[in-house]
DNA sequence: GTAAGTGCAAACCTTTTGCAATCGG
DNA sequence: CCGATTGCAAAAGGTTTGCACTTAC
């Protein structure tokens, strides 16, 4: 398993979460392709690791995923209910418009803009959602 | 009706889009509170200037007016089944995590950032979907 | 007048939930 | 061993669709 996968094991073990072969099998569903997924593909993907695995445990493990901060929904205009691997607990994704290819990111400097908006509607700024897309170096060239 | 209506009447007429009461009602509702609104709650909101409307018509509505720009879902983890006003093509919402109040605008220089991903990553990026979340004045002061 | 749009109700899908059986630590 | 987790099946939502009727232009 990557790395991404030991960390994300190691962190589950230290919350007490139990590592069932239902767990792993949708965490090495995500892992395995990079790429983000709907439930029903993680479910698919999940069965040839787990055979028995439900559809039920591929949502909730989604959302304790989710809750820790393992795995993100990847939004965009329609696509909302597909969920990608997020190595830290506030990052970004990077997502390949045509193969669905993510690649997560932590760095995003928009203190600018931030406190831009801040003087101009009088908003307190606390949290931002940010998402880039185009076509990943294997899709660009074909 | 808000410059905002009025601008996107007339955007739809020339498009040849018929302006229906049904029609008129969803953006009213999304017009008139300034917050993202849920198909559910726009068809409830709405019913009061078209008694009859129906929610069918709110999801036809809602599709038809974010497919020609004029309305941007908000996603963030949970709610991505809510809708805003989006006044401009290409725009962004500020939002209020505490009320729902939308604040849409279009600046956003992420030239650098995008520059230095592509450069890491070999991505040609293209687009990118970017959200503020905060308190919004009211808010902020009770 | 005519085609686009509406309301209704049924069909569809995705997601959630209750419960008995199973499994991890 | 014991409680957390699973799979199943049923329930619950939310969204879409077919169709006859209505309406905007």
């Amino acid at each position: 398993m990557s790395d991404n996968g030991q960390t994300i094991e190691r962190a589950l073990r230290r919350r007490g979460v139990r590592l069932t072969r239902a767990r792993r099998a949708v965490l090495d569903a995500l892992l395995q392709t990079e790429r983000h997924l709907t439930a029903a593909q993680v479910h698919s993907l999940g069965r040839q690791s787990c055979p028995s695995l439900s559809l039920a445990s591929v949502y909730r493990t989604l959302a304790l995923l989710q809750s820790l901060g393992h795995v993100q929904p990847v939004h965009g205009d329609d696509e909302c209910q597909s969920y990608a691997i997020a190595p830290a607990a506030h990052s970004h994704q990077l997502i390949c418009s045509s193969c669905g290819m993510t690649y997560a990111f932590s760095e995003c400097d928009l203190s600018a803009l931030v406190a831009e908006m801040e003087a101009r509607t009088g908003f307190r700024i606390d949290a931002h959602l940010l998402e880039l897309r185009g076509l990943c170096p294997k899709c660009r060239d074909t």
